[in-house]
DNA sequence: AAGGCCGATTCCGTCCAATGGAAAGGGAGG
DNA sequence: CCTCCCTTTCCATTGGACGGAATCGGCCTT
């Protein structure tokens, strides 16, 4: 449009200003959001009444904007997270009775892993992810074993970018990493000590759809150290392979 | 922008295509999406074409449609959805476990309810309503809960319009609905028999957010006929009351 | 092999909707 | 009263959006 010295799309911009909405921040002025999705605030105001006209955002009492009911309504359709986590959640919940622990489905994204669904434990370790919170693949039991399942282009992607450290136990040498890809193809599991937070260990396991792809990774956050991990291995699996089945029926 | 003889705005556009994802549709092609939408192909196409690049869309193997995950993890921050489902999902499973029926969990959105979390039970009725599913609130529990609770205007503006009947038993005389409201704002509970199918009863209760106003409606489906359905109440109250303590915490 | 059909994709001349700086309006705080 | 910040409205400007038409490509029928 005209005037525009950017030359962007309406798009997006649009995409942009929901991007906004980050995890922790549930309200946003327009003028917030305009400086987040660095716009001009009347471009952004004029914008902002055509999303909440939509229903894709919503304003509350005093004027702040938050993501709208529309929006989630039409995410709900999205067939990667919806089907997957309808089959997912008895399982999960099977195996957080039985563990106790913080439990959790991942997918692939780009190159991180989004998690669909997660069972918390109250009494566990501090688990730093969320629903619809990232974590890079290289640093967590779920990425890995995503990962170590994707296509040799992703893997090299990742290899040949540099890979940030969360803590010092963090593989960031890629020659570590091809070992530990190796060791999920080969065991399919992977036990992280402490790459995400060192008071926490992550174990995590692959979930096949019927067809034999990879769709999802299962996994578990317990605390670091804890004795003997792969006790939580067979139950992993076989909560796997109890949403593989239950994908099949629908 | 030019040329359009509709005067629409790109965010219309944008969000009718979106919108063309419905329940039970998960892939569609270009052209179905620009019929849905009511576009034509080569801007379906234009706008597809970007939103697919922000993540909103995404093409499977046969360049087929699909909902994005990005927008998935965008409205995963929507903190009606958001707060309100991890909050009550420990409640709706405890539920679940001891009634053995669907157990679900729904907001007021317009004229409708939307059920935002729902756990089913395997052995039991049918269950018309989804994940992202809506009803309508004069024929539905939740819906009647959420009505009574809701201001005012909102009940004269269902009462006015036409009342659209799922069966011989869904109420669709102004009258009987007041009384139904009424009801449930004295008891604060609602049972319907066969409003939504002639084999399911739905029986319900308000949620409470800590601040007191009613954030969202619980509720059962039970087999129609069952006995002595004022069995479930107790529970749902408990369960109730249980969301709103945990939402308090946060 | 040819023809027909349908969907995806590209082109490109037209032109109006989108743009954003500026200014006015509103309310909280000092 | 003044300042600060946010919201909202205005409006002249113009370049991005538009969409009919043409092309490409796959699949089916004859």
């Amino acid at each position: 449009m005209a005037r525009s010295p950017s030359g962007e799309s309406v798009v997006e911009r649009v995409v942009r200003l929901l991007g906004a909405f980050e995890r922790d921040v549930s309200a946003l002025t327009v003028s917030d959001l305009a400086r987040r999705a660095d716009l001009p605030v009347a471009t952004a105001h004029r914008l902002v009444g055509e999303l909440v006209g939509a229903g894709l955002l919503e304003r509350d009492a005093d004027r702040r904007l938050r993501v709208g009911l529309r929006l989630w309504e039409i995410a709900s359709h999205a067939p990667r997270t919806q089907g997957l986590r309808e089959a997912a959640l008895p399982f999960l919940e099977n195996l957080q009775a039985a563990t106790r622990q913080h439990t959790q489905l991942g997918v692939l994204d780009g190159t991180d892993v989004l998690f669909v669904e997660r069972l918390s434990a109250p009494g566990s370790v501090v688990n730093l992810t969320r629903l619809g919170g990232r974590l890079p693949l290289h640093a967590s039991s779920s990425g890995l074993v995503l990962l170590a399942n994707a296509g040799s282009g992703l893997q090299e992607r990742v290899l040949a970018e540099p890979l940030p450290r969360f803590t010092e136990h963090t593989p960031h040498e890629p020659e570590r990493l091809r070992a530990l890809l190796a060791g999920v193809r080969r065991d399919h599991h992977v036990v992280c000590r402490g790459y995400i937070h060192s008071d926490a260990m992550g174990i995590a396991v692959p979930v096949h759809a019927p067809a034999g792809e990879v769709v999802a990774a299962l996994g578990v956050v317990v605390p670091h150290p804890s004795e003997n991990p792969g006790q939580y291995v067979s139950g992993l699996w076989t909560a796997a392979h109890g949403i593989t089945r239950a994908l099949r029926g629908r």
